[in-house]
DNA sequence: AATTCACTTTAGAATCATTCTAACCCAATT
DNA sequence: AATTGGGTTAGAATGATTCTAAAGTGAATT
């Protein structure tokens, strides 16, 4: 893990902004998951991807370190699957395609899906969000 | 538990009809299941369910059994929550609002929602089915 | 009615993701 | 540099679910 010094302070940033004391886990971890585009991760994935990237850190502070990140609004967790939590760093409104053989998330932008009407929520409740789940299979071969 | 001849006739017969051989466990689990209308269960609840019945039924049998019926497509499996699976006596289809202070699924008909534009699936893959959730939270207090 | 055989059910152990605990560590402040 | 309060950790604990392998039962056959 390199990180040149605008990017370590970027991702500082990101951090303060968000509430979170700028620990060396918190960076480590924010690095690998906002420093390539939108992704979807695992705890355990992220682990292994630390310690390939040669970090010290414990399976307990990886959970610990998503969590607050969700938390503090800037991951999604996403539950399609009823093994595990994916979190999702594209927080922006927009649904998702999943491929259950291949325990494989698709982003789909909002504005790819039209949910043109919907009923009215039950007395007393509010519209927290509204998530569509496209459930994919493989194509049999022709 | 004290089914009349018709119901459990009834009751076999949807078992038979999938393919499951008629036993007793089934039999019952499949009276709790569905003698009452469309109903969303967890593993754990239907267990109690069946014990306060007088049924004497292990946690391994629910499991089991819950999972064929799933299989066998008498049940649908709701995916909301990472804690637990629901397991839903509804198996057309439709969508559900979920309050996940209450761990409450509500079925939503399917004609209430208009999903007028769905994206392409990616190359190679169809589409098994779309999955509409509201997630609720409870209106504050005026 | 007894036998057989494959499928079921069971208690309890095992698994796996996730959370908790309690001790140690470090970032910010004095 | 010392203090302090949150952060990190290893390992235990939890809780849902699955597995195991032994005992039970439904359906078909004698």
């Amino acid at each position: 893990m390199r990180l040149n010094e605008k990017t370590k302070a970027l991702t500082a940033d990101k951090l303060s902004a968000a509430g979170l004391r700028v620990t060396q886990a918190r960076l480590a971890l924010a690095h690998l998951l906002f420093g390539q585009g939108d992704r979807h991760v695992t705890a355990d994935a992220l682990r292994e991807e630390a310690l390939a990237a040669g970090l010290k850190i414990s399976q307990a502070t990886v959970y610990n370190t998503l969590n607050q990140f969700h938390a503090a609004g800037l991951l999604r967790q996403v539950q399609v699957d009823q093994a595990r939590s994916y979190f999702d760093t594209n927080i922006d409104a927009h649904h998702h395609f999943y491929v259950e053989e291949e325990a494989r998330l698709i982003d789909i932008a909002a504005q790819e899906v039209d949910v043109a009407r919907l009923p009215d929520s039950p007395k007393g409740y509010d519209v927290d969000r509204v998530e569509v789940i496209i459930r994919l299979d493989k194509s049999p071969k022709a």
